[in-house]
DNA sequence: CCTCGGTTGTGAAATTTTTCACAAGTAATA
DNA sequence: TATTACTTGTGAAAAATTTCACAACCGAGG
């Protein structure tokens, strides 16, 4: 379960259960084949596997589904997870509109906006709601994490309704850093991943 | 410059460079202060500027424009880079309609999709090239990163376009995992963030 | 039943990364 | 100039993570 598993090899472990989805149970695959497919070196894989239990496997390596089932029963992923979006902007919207498949592992039950108009104008399948009703909804229907998309300035208050509300976990996708020490908080900024990889490409000869 | 900073030190330095740009160049920061706003520990940062290189200090800590200098003397963040966008669905289109104001570091100068129709109908003041036309274009233009924003299947054969074009380095935002060991490619999938985040959090009792 | 060609699982070594602790520096103030 | 109260920079220790190497396993085919 959650005996403190190296965040690098959950982080491996997330990625390897992404292409496992995408594939037929009964697929068998060695650890190398698997290495190959999500970029990861063969033994860096087994030593995941057996430092987070003991997994199924034959001498020509791992059902998909045996592994998944494995992974699955590790995190809960089984279970789905009700999410709402704060700021219906593009960003935000375009979570709205088209639903992340992964198994139905996530489903987006509200949406959220300072901008009254905005929620009436536009139409969706998810029920929107004005931002300060944040705390409130997310209590009465159970929602588990939050995707924050608003502006940098309202970042920081959005979080704290979220907390309020007694939501679990947050992706932060706007330009503010959020961080806390009760809730789990990831922050994605485009512009950094960017950054982030110019910074790893040696030798970029920058025109204009 | 490149004698191989640790990953993770590159990451926070990147982290640091983000704050810094929102800040006045005078403001005088210590490690502990800059530490709250980016999470990190303040001895982590000392040592991370400490393994790049010698940055300029005084008793009260380093001054926002001096820090910013120096990270970027160490990367070239300051030259503009050219930047395309491959697929115009919701998610690319957003990169071309709001581009990243980042200091003017990246520009969007090209967008492709495969969808002919599309391309036509938008405006767009970024132009806008069928698909087949990647390569020459990021070639002519001179684009040194590419973002990929479509589908699964089309995402492989997209990234060929663009090495071909001669491009250095991708951001990928297709479920795909991409990877190559000529140029530098860097995987976001946005379900997969908010599955390494459950993964995280210790106690998630799920419901419906 | 033995061997061959493949595989996993894992202790131990190697490496990387973080943390710690503290000498040394600096400005301000008396 | 001496003192105080901050700071940085960094070698060395500690911890975390990856890599390695190889015993053990498995199934197929003589």
């Amino acid at each position: 379960m959650s005996f403190q598993l190296p965040v690098q090899t959950v982080s491996r472990l997330c990625l390897i259960y992404r292409v496992l989805l995408g594939m037929d149970r009964e697929t068998v695959l060695s650890s190398a084949k698997l290495g190959k497919l999500v970029n990861i070196p063969a033994h860096t894989i087994r030593k995941d596997l057996s430092v987070a239990g003991k997994v199924k496997s034959s001498n020509a390596g791992y059902k998909a589904g045996e592994l998944l089932d494995f992974i699955n029963g590790l995190f809960n992923f089984g279970a789905p997870l009700r999410v709402c979006v704060a700021g219906i902007g593009l960003l935000g919207s375009s979570f709205i509109k088209n639903p992340v498949q992964e198994g139905g592992q996530f489903i987006i039950v509200a949406g959220f906006d300072t901008n009254i108009n905005k929620i009436e104008v536009m139409k969706s399948d998810v029920p929107l709601f004005p931002a300060y009703e944040m705390a409130d909804r997310i209590r009465e229907m159970r929602i588990d994490l939050g995707i924050i998309a608003v502006p940098a300035q309202a970042a920081e208050m959005t979080m704290q309704r979220m907390k309020e509300g007694g939501i679990k976990g947050i992706l932060n996708f706007s330009p503010a850093i959020l961080g806390d020490k009760d809730i789990a908080v990831r922050n994605v900024h485009f512009a950094e991943e960017l950054r982030f990889l110019t910074a790893m490409i040696p030798d970029l000869e920058k025109g204009v």
